[in-house]
DNA sequence: TTGCGCATGATAATCATTCTCATATATGAT
DNA sequence: ATCATATATGAGAATGATTATCATGCGCAA
């Protein structure tokens, strides 16, 4: 139960973390900004504090529970932690996110920092393109 | 002269144009925030707003003579865009950047967006890691 | 059950960035 | 060189995301 991540990060069990834990388990796509973390959770007739949100967040980022990215667009994105790393595609006219792992690019990044003389220790990859879902708003533009 | 690269991208010669141009040319380390920008150029006696650093800077993405960046931290940073494509690796401790390139990985991410199904138009990829320089706030902490 | 300390929610504060608007200026035509 | 006009600028207000403050509430070890 989510119960037990939440002690296992050493965080006391309490309402809004675990509203919070189970609607990022729940929600597809996995990328969900605070706002829209919040609003949901108003939505489902929660009663919590944008700040908490926003707060509850950075510890399960601390905790490992949760990555948070800096796509573009100002607002960060946070994504539960589960399974492996991968890093992602995003589509620039519908914000379309897939994810990807690339052990050969992985591999270089290693040999990279070895030799620029740095102790790796993360790295973000992001792709922009734009896709080829059916209704994604670039249909058009697109070409 | 800076002249011509302002009138070549389409954009009037002014005075503060010209002063940021200079400015981003001649400043090693090359990863300016706009703030950074704006007080150097108050320091040197410049008459400028920060409104027009911020303005100026977007003009000069757009017009493909600098490239902006989002390093963790939550403020952009600019780079005059000289030579070809590179990504980066910054110290997590002092915040110096390295520039590098490497084909394999271009490669590799071209052929992930084409499985993927989206039409690659551009990514960021950003390694982290603790420098070796001496000086380094982190030298302590670093292995 | 009780007490203490951490957690929460409301709201103010902060930070980076963008917008507004009155004034100043670059530039093409005269 | 002079002018007319569209564009650029600077000061400060406005915005949007995120963080801090602080009084109150609640999880949990004893």
């Amino acid at each position: 139960m989510e119960s037990q991540d939440l002690r296992s990060a050493g965080l006391k069990v309490t309402g809004p973390r675990l509203k919070m834990l189970e609607l990022l388990e729940n929600t597809q796509g996995r990328h969900l900004t605070a706002e829209a973390i919040y609003r949901q959770l108003l939505d489902a007739g929660e009663e919590i504090g944008l700040a908490t949100v926003y707060r509850v967040l950075t510890q399960f980022e601390a905790a490992g529970l949760v990555t948070r990215h800096h796509f573009e667009g100002g607002h960060a994105v946070f994504e539960l932690e589960r399974g492996p790393h991968h890093d992602h595609i995003v589509c620039v006219h519908c914000g379309r996110v897939e994810e990807f792992y690339d052990e050969s690019i992985e591999k270089r990044q290693r040999a990279i920092a070895e030799k620029l003389g740095f102790n790796l220790r993360d790295h973000t990859l992001t792709l922009y393109g734009e896709c080829n879902k059916p209704g994604c708003k670039g249909e058009k533009n697109a070409r």
